[in-house]
DNA sequence: ACCTAAGTGATAATTGATTTCATTACGATT
DNA sequence: AATCGTAATGAAATCAATTATCACTTAGGT
């Protein structure tokens, strides 16, 4: 235990409880690929009985975002979901029916982004690429 | 002139004033390949000295949204673009130093994005790719 | 243990967007 | 062209997500 605690040091933050209390969350979330909004966030923590501020919870996770520990991602409806970063790039799937979120990653979609804004006199500093789907019939 | 009417029409709107003018608006800016916000849209008809309502204008825009005349796009940041539906889909690049935004289509990424659908039991409903990049140096 | 900058929670304030509502205007019908 | 019902409008209130303010607390180097 603590792992976390190097994460947040590293990130040039202090290792406070509401700190290590979001990163945990967002850890055992991301076991099951769950992408959580700050509020969700926030309900959690009370629920597990933690004494933490929405404002807390809101700054904590730009600073870990800004840190490179968390991914902010806009889907549809505006509300910012996050999740922890863990390594690898991936892009995302949305099913518009049942909520499910797939993560995938192809490396040939990839390379094609890459030619056409080289084509286009560019270079790529990070891309958004999300699915919506509905399940086949 | 008129040609707005028709289409107005064909969404099975009144034909009034504000939405005359924000259709406009939207096709002009087109033409720079610019994309407005409804702020954006507010505020030129104000300086055009048009007399509408900042409600009037998120309201047609939802309703063009709905008709299939205008595209909403949600680009990082939350708040949401609009730009003139002319047909053809398309994606974008994003200059993260000059703001352009460059417009492209891919059919071999589209081909590809089925494909990843079909692979894990969906069918694309829509999909929003956008290519944050910077001119090459 | 001390000290100071960083962090915190509660609350107020901001922002983009939507709803409400009384008034107005489109456009079908006469 | 005058009438009429409904859809559309602008102003202001409201809403939800996020951010700023501020007095108080705490992490962590000395």
């Amino acid at each position: 235990m603590g792992a976390e605690n190097q994460e947040i040091r590293k990130a040039g933050l202090k290792v406070t409880l509401p700190r290590i209390k979001v990163l945990q969350l967002l850890e055992a979330a991301s076991e099951s690929s769950h992408h959580m909004s700050a509020e969700e966030v926030y309900k959690s923590l009370l629920d597990a009985g933690e004494d933490v501020g929405l404002a807390t919870v809101y700054r904590v996770l730009t600073q870990f975002e800004t840190a490179g520990l968390v991914v902010r991602h806009n889907f549809e409806g505006g509300h910012s979901v996050f999740e922890i970063a863990k390594g690898e790039h991936h892009d995302h799937m949305v099913c518009t029916e049942t909520g499910a979120i797939i993560e995938f990653c192809d490396t040939e979609i990839e390379a094609l982004q890459e030619q056409i804004a080289k084509k286009h006199g560019y270079e790529i500093v990070d891309h958004s690429l999300v699915l919506y789907v509905k399940p086949l019939a």
